[in-house]
DNA sequence: CGCGATCTTGATAGGGTTCAAGGTCCGTGG
DNA sequence: CCACGGACCTTGAACCCTATCAAGATCGCG
């Protein structure tokens, strides 16, 4: 259940065979959740972390008002809410966008590697550090993009991150979203998602039928999206 | 120097006489960086990451089409790049939004507090998370709120977090950023962010003259902005 | 086969952008 | 000491992107 974490942390640099042994049995349990239920919810304390091993989830907040934002969008080697480890109170829910198959990281094993194993540390505040890279670009993408550009930076930064953890196939991959959760990730409303998505159809850079997207002209895509995958830091090199 | 740093870690946590020396061998050197100037420039592979003494500063991302938008506001005690330690390549420049003072820390100085004082590696990730929790809220605010709530929750932010580094004066905070700039921070245009800025005035919700921020109704303004200050995690607790 | 969830489309309204111009403030140099 | 210029703020008007409301179409599941 380790593989896509291990897959993913390797991007970043090497992982050795002792810091893959105290990951493993920092784990434990295995969950499966419903599409739509919340893997933790918004305010609580966890005394664990939470590893995706299989799905999509997402961190999300409710507005006052009624409305909803995703603030990011989990698969499979993602931990949920490592944050939550040291901010020790979550202050958003996560919720199931796909049926999600999840592991457990105890605080008090993770306490131990921050304790001992300083590089893997290291690795895993990493980790944390690349969830605030992506918020940074969601953020650009909201503010001073184009809706198209968003769309296609989001659909782009997937692919990528997907890859990674070999979840995708070709040039494609499965995406469970609905086009009201998409809306409710890019900030728009959900038939403005709608036709934004219809042009992109229609121009034959995408196409998203049957929960898979399939991205037809990647260099298009990019230069629409404005894409520089530097930020995700899939580069190997000595943290 | 580093008391702002002090004041805003000892918000989360104790910080023991030996972790303030650790913090203070590990920071050398003082900078002024004059209005406009870049901190730190985007791309770069820094060496030493970069803490604010006074001043404002910003985290920002330019787009294809010559757009800006500011994905962060950094004050006193605020490391600006503390992420680059990990990250290692900066994806995003830093500019001075007032004259800054700033002094420096070693990244090899940053590796060996890692290696050898996990609870202080702690904070300083937390630091970094809280960082991140800070994105998220600037997400929800872009993506479900109005421009109005996306404002007062931004004032309500920096209010409270300015006031943690000692930097407020009673109900209002020195605040030299122009109505440009606080439009690429909000993601909208000068015109408009000047628009909803004088509807708070109008409402007596807020001032904004002389560089100077005036909160007239506090509980007023957190409602519009429907502000829970939570995520900043000044809450002192062992991490 | 029927129903709920999702997707699609049309029409209307409003928030926000852009363009443009006038006003204010302040530092600089004559 | 005052004129000048630049940066910033303010205001108006037209236009466009996007939200909202509403209804019809399609899909998937029991």
């Amino acid at each position: 259940v380790l593989t896509p974490l291990f897959l993913k942390l390797q991007m970043h640099d090497v992982l050795s065979d002792h810091e893959k042994q105290l990951l493993a049995s920092a784990i434990s349990g295995q969950r499966r959740v419903s599409i739509g239920d919340d893997l933790v919810s918004e305010g609580s304390r966890p005394t664990v972390s939470t590893l995706m091993v299989e799905g999509f989830a997402a961190r999300y907040k409710l507005t006052a008002d009624g409305g909803r934002q995703i603030t990011a969008i989990h698969v499979a080697g993602d931990f949920v809410d490592l944050h939550a480890f040291l901010l020790k109170q979550l202050d958003h829910g996560i919720i199931a966008l796909s049926p999600c198959v999840v592991t457990m990281a105890q605080h008090t094993a993770l306490r131990e590697i921050s304790e001992h194993a300083p590089h893997l540390t290291r690795l895993l505040w990493l980790d944390t550090l690349v969830d605030g890279a992506i918020h940074r670009n969601w953020i650009v993408a909201m503010g001073r993009r184009s809706r198209a550009s968003q769309l296609a930076h989001l659909i782009c930064e997937l692919y990528v991150r997907l890859k990674a953890v070999h979840r995708t196939d070709g040039a494609s991959f499965h995406f469970p979203l609905s086009q009201v959760e998409m809306a409710d990730v890019l900030g728009i409303s959900a038939v403005h998602m709608n036709r934004v998505l219809q042009r992109f159809r229609k121009a034959g850079v995408i196409s998203w039928v049957n929960q898979t997207v399939a991205i037809h002209d990647w260099s298009r895509l990019q230069e629409i999206a404005d894409f520089d995958p530097t930020y995700l830091s899939f580069a190997r090199e000595p943290r």
